[in-house]
DNA sequence: TTGTACATTCACATTAGTGAGAAGGGAAGC
DNA sequence: GCTTCCCTTCTCACTAATGTGAATGTACAA
């Protein structure tokens, strides 16, 4: 498909997948004519790239963890470097911990949510 | 304390923290002499700003979230305001899709690691 | 007095994202 | 063929957010 179909199957600005395909996140293949030509596969890694980088992870990361998660059983060649497979389970220990510090605080306001909307409205104007 | 033990013992440099006061985030006291003058407690909201920002959440967010989660049993006034309430449910809605997303690549990850590791090197570097 | 820590301020770097202009591709209709 | 219209191309420039560097001056303790 073209970037205009892409864009708006995924509501992602064409600007923006420029952006993208120019930070090594995508790669579409050329028509004849020069215009950008996208695999249907491509609309899910979009969202999963928007998903990954409103979620704080740089386009640098991103850019490197993504071919690995096309399918996983798929081994490329180069990954055998343990450089790779060392950088990995960096990333993979970073995305914990922000998966841990978003719990936590996810949480927080669930609690605090609950706190507030267990209080009949009489009290809850003059607690605090 | 001052901004030099603080930055030390988050590991925060005192620019960074001052940029952070600048954006809200911090409101230190300040002694006779105009240095700033940090509660112990801002040690741990220090560390909670930064796992915040480096989960993606912009400081104009965790100022919001930030004066709920000192203590969620400690009801303020204002929040009352239906439209706080509203917006704290926005915030943690949005957090939760954070952390599947997070939650979803970390596993994806791991599972790539594992399937790697599993190979003896042989199969590894002609797999793919 | 000298050195360290603090203050403020201006400027810069990087990353993510957007706006706008100029030009070409291609299909519909005259 | 030619115009019209929309989509595409690329490029330059710009914003906003996060974060730093450096200059200049003040506070205070050895």
């Amino acid at each position: 498909m073209r970037i205009g179909e892409l864009a708006a199957r995924t509501g992602v600005p064409t600007r923006l997948l420029r952006y993208y395909e120019e930070r090594g996140l995508l790669d579409p293949g050329r028509t004849a004519n020069g215009y950008r030509d996208y695999a249907e596969c491509l609309v899910d890694r979009v969202v999963q790239i928007r998903g990954l980088i409103d979620a704080g992870v740089p386009t640098r990361i991103i850019g490197r963890i993504l071919p690995c998660l096309d399918d996983p059983r798929a081994i490329h060649v180069a990954d055998a470097d343990p450089e790779i497979i060392a950088a990995l389970e960096r990333h993979r220990d970073q995305l914990d911990a922000r998966i841990r510090c978003l719990t936590r605080n996810r949480d927080a306001i669930g609690a605090y949510l609950d706190a507030v909307r267990g209080l009949p409205s009489a009290d809850r104007v003059t607690a605090g």
